[in-house]
RNA sequence: CGCGGGGUGGAGCAGUCUGGAAGCUCGUCGGGCUCAUAACCCGAAGGUCGCAGGUUCAAAUCCUGUCCCCGCAA
């Protein structure tokens, strides 16, 4: 069959070298425009760009996939079927329409939960205990086809969002080979979605990342695993960003003000949250690399009873 | 040329503005105290102050260039 892959970031990475290695016809690469990222601005190409290079394959940037013009480009690449995954621009039916096997979708959760952009932060950050890969028909609608195969993946108890992100990007890979194969001979089945059950998870934005430290240590622990390492959580120390990597719940509660530092020790650094105290393990200053809690407590001294700001 | 912070014994920092003996909190090694200890006391080792030039009697500190790390923003 010919493919048309649609992807963006690393997480489309795999699923783009899983489709070349398995020998699929792909007769076209569609990602986001280059644009200029990093500290000095310089002009860098998506990640599925480069792989697709790599493969010499060609690639297709367009600022809008809806536009008139580029859906005759599509048209005249005359795909079979479209994988989609992680593109970063919704498609609209005119696209849809466009290969007689439709359009494949990628989702990083198990559909109907968590549609959206951020399904793989936010099952950490609710403490869901599994998770996986849904493939599915595109509709016009938001994650809303209807379902083909899916694959459960379990969520450690110290999962973050990028060793959760690296694990589902295989996953992904694999299971839409599966797909494929199913699509080819004629034995999938559409399942479709039930409204019960759903719910969106919502783009990720960096003022997420601001501690809340009225809220219960266990939720705050879990949003600093599911916004590892992006965007990532921080607090503000003496008027300046401290960033949180890395958290610990303890049993033992105390009292105190929410975001008090109730012990800064050569060993440790507790802070008081609405509910239960959490260790602090790793901190990054701004313009420092992140380090150890005992490491920070030596250079920066932390008086105790600082209230740190929510 | 997007904005900004930083590179000082193994770790994290101070010292740089106002040039003039390498400091602080730890770690490490040896010794002591102790039933014992991550606690306490005594002592020791360990640094081309990112790199290269320049100014100076004298540079971690001033000037120029260069490499690297990081926060913000995208």
């Amino acid at each position: 069959m010919r493919i048309v892959f649609m992807g963006t970031p690393e997480f489309s990475v795999p699923v783009l070298e899983a489709l070349v290695k398995e020998g699929h016809e792909v007769v076209g690469v569609v990602t986001q425009p280059d644009k200029p990222k990093g500290r000095g601005k310089a002009v860098l190409m998506p990640p599925v760009k480069e792989k697709a290079l790599e493969y010499g394959l060609s690639v297709y940037q367009p600022a809008k996939v809806r536009d008139a013009g580029f859906v005759e480009v599509l048209k005249g690449l005359n795909p079979d079927i479209m994988v989609v995954v992680a593109f970063g621009q919704i498609l609209p039916k005119s696209v849809l329409d466009i290969p007689p096997f439709g359009c494949v979708n990628i989702h990083a959760s198990l559909l109907p939960r968590y549609r959206g952009a951020a399904p793989i932060q936010w099952v950490i950050i609710d403490g869901e205990q599994e998770t996986g890969i849904t493939t599915m028909m595109m509709d016009p609608g938001l994650d809303t086809g209807d379902m083909l195969e899916k694959t459960v993946v379990p969520i450690a108890p110290d999962e973050t969002g990028d060793s959760l992100h690296d694990k589902l990007k295989e996953a992904g890979a694999s299971l839409i080979l599966s797909t494929l194969k199913k699509i080819e001979a004629g034995t999938i089945t559409r399942i479709p979605q039930t409204d019960e059950g759903t719910c969106y998870a919502r783009m990720l934005t960096k003022d997420m990342g601001k501690i809340d430290w009225t809220m219960e240590a266990a939720a705050i622990e879990r949003l600093v695993r599911g916004l590892n390492s992006w965007p990532g959580t921080y607090t503000t120390w003496k008027g300046r960003t401290l960033k949180i990597w890395k958290v610990q719940v303890l049993e033992e509660d105390c009292d105190g003000a929410c975001g008090e530092v109730v012990r800064a020790d050569k060993n440790s650094l507790l802070v008081k949250t609405g509910k239960g105290i959490l260790s602090l393990l790793e901190v990054q200053p701004e313009g420092k690399k992140r380090m150890a809690a005992d490491a920070f407590l030596r250079g920066y001294p932390v008086a105790e009873h600082t209230i740190l700001p929510s």
